[in-house]
DNA sequence: AGTGATGTGGGTAACGTTTTCCAAATGTTT
DNA sequence: AAACATTTGGAAAACGTTACCCACATCACT
């Protein structure tokens, strides 16, 4: 009997030129189909390949060429939107050759940056970033080292694409909706931001300031109340409590995440008050929940499917022509009316 | 004014060799905590780390030592209870220097096998494995590359730990109760298993066995009733449909998953039925949505955030010492009661 | 036959680390 | 003072690829 060894030692590039009877280099060739390799060497190299079953090392090519590997960034993975993005990203790049590796739990800059840099350090080709808190600064030297798209975040650098819902008009939306069906008291709920930077960037910002200008076009503009807490469950159900213990509660609350909004409904159960009945509850990202029927939540539809497949398109243009200008795409938001919404009572 | 270079090139170790005053194998050293470095020494290498923003490159560590990357395959992003693991891995690994990388939707064998050779070839220092599909010779040639802990299989390997929940039991727990309540007609939703090896390690299917013994046990072994769908919500919905169509609909419905449960509370919902008042629901796994007031889904606990600890604990240890025999964890689950289970009617 | 273009293949030097030596300096015991 | 052990530091060879060159053969055109 022949026994297994412990620990197999791989087979290497040298291993499948020797079996081939070729050169290394005539190898590497073929696998990257450069130029310089007759369809009898293929053919023979790719003989050789398979018999061995021979997978090239990314350590190895990073230190020279192209790992074949590409980072996402996720802030959060109980996050259910963030799903609906990496099945575009990974849509996008089923036919290709990318490899997509992902990390999570970067809820700030210090963790963000350990794991940007981890990325690098692994010498991936390329990056994607959702909803980074990182100053600019340290954005644009990360894009300078490796090519980067940025979700979720509206920035304009010449280094770095972008990817984006219009979350503006997608609050606008959002209170046209409240506000036609008759709502004058709608509250918001904002994820609390303090940084001047990401005051003008991050897309909860940008829907708190569509909230307040749409309020401001419906003539509406004494009414605004706005609770400032987290995007989380316990950001709505916390946001939820403040604006119900005003004098003059709301009669409508536009979470600024549909995870907001969920928290706000725990907050009504709790306080025996029904949606729509007593209070109309909206969120916005129409996670796969939003739909489920016990929940039904209204919410702003930002495409995420769309949003993941436009930031890998643009990251692999990137990777071929780092020179190409940016862009900054815009998707547009749609409202999803569902039975958290009605008229007030 | 001095142009910004488009690509920075790399701080590398000749670099703080040179900055330091001492040679690569002595920064080297420093970096490793080796044996053979003096305080002085060290303070200087330090300072020029520091002073430089020096990061090893793990692409470049990876020909030779580890890289200090674990990899983590996820089957779905979707599924909540997998972030419960992760967070417990992660924090196992807070205050180590290990970095955690992910890989998801991994359905099948196939992009299993892509995914987890993908780690290999990254050198990765480990992986933790949840719920692989992969047949077992698979799983131990993987094994005998790098460092494994399999999370959600109940396999009994010479290669690789396992971290398991005590599937047969918590089924049992959850029929226990059930009949406790009084129903006789519990019916259960499986994920359908057809290959042999699965059918005897998958978690679904040994929820399934403890469902059909606890059934037998409390004499209700004729009352046994199985839609075998899939753990989604879809397949709950339809899982639901299937029973509710039944010439003697259950009274309860025992579901193999929270996410399948959903689904039946979906179905119930919309075919105008409330639980507990017409018919029980119960999940699998207590996922954070299940304490949701709006759901109050009655589960079985299975300490994600345990398993996902003691699966990195584990591997660490199996790093530092692959020969050790392996372990078979297998946690105690428990039954969390909530408001959607109740007497039948 | 001579010239140049093109196709085909390989040799060799990187890439940035770690590991395995080895040598010198220092300390300790007899 | 000699002999030996320990500490401290470095030189050089891997690790598995790819990029840059160069050499040879073949072919087409003067």
């Amino acid at each position: 009997m022949h026994q297994q060894p412990a620990t197999a030692r791989r087979v290497t590039i040298v291993d499948v030129a020797r079996q081939a009877g070729v050169s290394t280099t005539a190898v590497s060739k073929v696998l990257r189909n450069a130029y310089g390799t007759s369809p009898h060497m293929r053919s023979r190299v790719r003989a050789a390949v398979d018999e061995l079953g021979y997978r090239p090392s990314a350590a190895a090519r990073a230190l020279r060429g192209r790992t074949w590997t590409l980072g996402v960034m996720l802030p959060d993975v109980r996050n259910p939107f963030f799903a609906d993005i990496l099945d575009g990203v990974a849509e996008h790049l089923d036919d290709t050759e990318y490899q997509l590796f992902m990390t999570s739990g970067c809820n700030d800059a210090t963790s963000e940056a350990r794991v940007t840099e981890a990325m690098i350090d692994h010498s991936m080709d390329g990056l994607i970033l959702i909803a980074p808190v990182s100053p600019p600064a340290h954005l644009d030297r990360l894009a300078r080292t490796a090519p980067t798209v940025v979700i979720g975040r509206h920035s304009h650098s010449s280094r770095f694409d972008t990817v984006n819902d219009d979350d503006f008009t997608g609050a606008a939306l959002m209170v046209a909706h409240l506000a036609g069906l008759g709502h004058h008291r709608i509250a918001h709920i904002e994820h609390h931001e303090s940084d001047r930077v990401r005051l003008a960037e991050m897309p909860n910002a940008l829907r708190a300031d569509g909230y307040r200008h749409a309020m401001h076009q419906h003539g509406l503009g004494e009414r605004v109340d706005i609770a400032s807490t987290t995007y989380t469950r316990d950001g709505g159900y916390h946001g939820a409590r403040i604006l119900l213990g005003r004098k003059n509660p709301p009669t409508a609350i536009f979470a600024g995440a549909d995870v907001v909004a969920l928290g706000v409904l725990d907050a009504l159960t709790e306080a025996g008050l029904s949606a729509p009945g007593d209070v109309s509850v909206a969120g916005y990202d129409n996670i796969t929940l939003a739909g489920f029927r016990k929940i039904s939540l209204t919410s702003v539809d930002q495409a995420g499917h769309r949003i993941g497949s436009t930031a890998a398109r643009l990251l692999l243009e990137r990777i071929t022509d780092p020179t190409r200008p940016t862009a900054q795409v815009k998707l547009s938001p749609t409202a999803v009316l569902r039975g958290t919404t009605g008229p007030p009572r």
